[in-house]
DNA sequence: CCAAAAGTGTTCCACCTACACCCATGG
DNA sequence: CCATGGGTGTAGGTGGAACACTTTTGG
């Protein structure tokens, strides 16, 4: 390894937040310090020494806005030369999605303030981090089709409202309930408690759980989730 | 950047062959140093200092293969703390299709040798680089399903029979040659020409070509390619 | 009794599946 | 005329799509 090469590796997450019957949302920080300093960009950083990615990723989001995260998936390498003004950063994006309401954001390193920004409303971002974030929402609802990713946003038991207005909130698209309920319980891993939510208003509903072990069975066999829109 | 970071970025390339009616194979370098000197691996190598990531990769990749590629996709990112024995090294790894008649391989660079092995027959590979080929596989057969990936490995003009045999190879499956047929026609990306194959044996096969504008216009309207084994 | 949301069934149609024989050529 | 691969149609079944009214509760 006789080159010299003096290239950052940093990590950057895309977090999306849904609550139920809200809207599609993003976490972003305002940078507190140059370059770009006061611009929104994404939580992220630089990877430590001896930390994996993904262990990196999971630290600059809890230090940036205090959301911790089990999952977040890789999404893409970006690492143009002139990413960045400074050296050369090789940044490798995460994604995921939470509910917003699960935590106190709070801003702390390198961050003047975190905050949700509704997906069609977004700020000027720094860096490259608005192709980072379009990367991001493409795939979420790409993955959204064939892998039902939407069950970390819904209590552990939910009312299958819950579960539509989830798809399409995500999607930006209306779905016809009856088909759509029809399908996901056709596919056996959304199942009926003997449960009845607690009323808003209208008429209660029967509330449904996840079955993990289904799930995983069928993703293993390549499942195609396909949904029609009206 | 107060942070001290001595992370090396690298690329590697899993690049995979395929011939008409012949097997599917992954092209290997034997590695001329250490570590792993002797020991079959993808090729690949560092980043340099002003170089984009595919440029990096197609570089490296012509260094020790001879091989020449005008697109390779974006794999994932592997960056385990102890892949490499010696530095951290970050791995952005990249795969593409070939056919590698089109090419004389011929190592240079940190390679002994250059070579195809077909992909249900590999060596022992250095590193993690088993991982990064198994990786790999698994997205060239997810994305052949719902994206004709398979035209870069065709003639301009081609008989029907080598598309079969292509997905054929690459799945590993049996196709039903008329379902097939007709479900291709059916996107209308496939045209065919009114030429006729110089004959090898049997009946002589009419020609189709590509029609790469009908399949764009598809691709964005997102469409899936579900095919039917026998 | 009105408003709000949940729950539910059927018909039509498109597309997928299974399946086997004849055709055109070269040797 | 034989071997080799190319080319083709149909019938039955499955699953997706479209579609609207009734139920249960709270106010």
């Amino acid at each position: 390894m006789a080159l010299q090469q003096d290239i950052k590796v940093a990590v950057d997450a895309v977090v999306f937040g849904y609550e139920s019957k809200g809207n599609l949302s993003v976490l972003l920080i305002r940078r507190g310090v140059d370059p770009f300093k006061n611009t929104w960009a994404l939580p992220g950083g630089l990877v430590l020494e001896h930390e994996s990615l993904e262990a990196a990723v999971k630290r600059e989001l809890k230090e940036e806005t205090g959301v911790t995260m089990d999952y977040l998936e890789q999404l893409y390498t970006f690492g143009k030369p002139k990413r960045d003004p400074r050296n050369r950063v090789v940044s490798v994006s995460y994604f995921g999605l939470v509910r917003p309401n699960h935590f106190k954001i709070k801003a702390d390193t390198d961050a003047d303030e975190a905050k949700w920004f509704p997906v069609n409303d977004l700020p000027k971002l720094a860096f490259d981090h608005k192709t980072i974030f379009n990367t991001a929402e493409k795939r979420l609802k790409g993955k959204l089709l064939y892998q039902p990713i939407g069950f970390d946003l819904l209590s552990a038991e939910f009312p299958f409202s819950d579960l539509e207005h989830l798809y399409a909130t995500i999607l930006g698209q209306d779905i016809d309930r009856r088909n759509f309920r029809k399908k996901i319980m056709s596919f056996g891993f959304v199942e009926e408690t003997n449960k009845i939510q607690q009323v808003r208003s209208g008429r209660p509903a029967k509330l449904f759980k996840f079955n993990k072990q289904k799930y995983d069975a069928l993703l293993d066999n390549g499942f195609y989730f396909d949904i029609k829109f009206v």
